[in-house]
DNA sequence: CTGTATCCAAACCGATACTG
DNA sequence: CAGTATCGGTTTGGATACAG
């Protein structure tokens, strides 16, 4: 009996597609990083140097997955020193309007957020 | 100097609505629980058996969570045994846009999802 | 029936040093 | 410049026993 663990199990054959999008997702980071993507390309250390509070540690993992689950594509030129680029794949793409349409309600309602946490506590 | 938890900072004061939403809703439970509550009220137990796999704790939490944020209500009615009540809050209803989008989404695209994930490894 | 308390494992994340 | 390896702290989540 080899334990499988969440994230093996989650891999393939999710049975739920709103959790398996949203266990990759999820994370503090992968929004931010599609929404740095918006307009255009960008390099890792512009990336870091965006998105401001993130380690690089964590960068590079996310854009990992992001790249693995096909919402990014990774670019790489044969120059030195190497210089790598990120852009939004077609998924990317496509994720953008539900992702704007979330951030534009998260902005539409944040405030009413926070009044509900202060009312009751 | 006493130690400030994520938790704790983002709170209250959180400088990114987006994250801050996210932070809250993009666990594992809270959007199966505000679909489950998307046509009806519904009982702790009810919500148990319908979500199926999800732990009395971590409904419980979620729940908790999901109130004092503003998406849901809960009515205890006054009875032997206790008979509790979750339901959206105005907050949570006006949520189900953005949702739903999300959801929509992820439906059309999990097989996309999944092939990419393949074709890497 | 509707939860909470406790304990433990897995996952997430950051700091930092190191590699090519 | 573009990462990876290691380590340790924090958070999330489940199982289960207990409480009103």
């Amino acid at each position: 009996m080899t334990k499988t663990t969440r994230s093996e199990l989650f891999e393939f054959d999710h049975p739920c597609p709103i959790r398996d999008v949203l266990d990759r997702i999820g994370d503090q980071w992968s929004l931010l990083i599609l929404k740095s993507l918006e307009h255009n390309a960008m390099r890792f250390n512009s990336l870091h140097r965006e998105i401001g509070d993130i380690s690089r540690q964590m960068l590079s993992r996310t854009l990992k997955r992001l790249e693995k689950d096909g919402y990014i594509t990774r670019t790489v030129y044969a120059q030195v020193p190497a210089r790598v680029e990120y852009a939004l794949a077609e998924l990317g793409i496509s994720f953008l309007k539900p992702m704007n349409t979330l951030i534009q309600w998260a902005d539409e309602n944040h405030q009413a957020i926070c009044r509900a946490r202060k009312r009751q506590n």
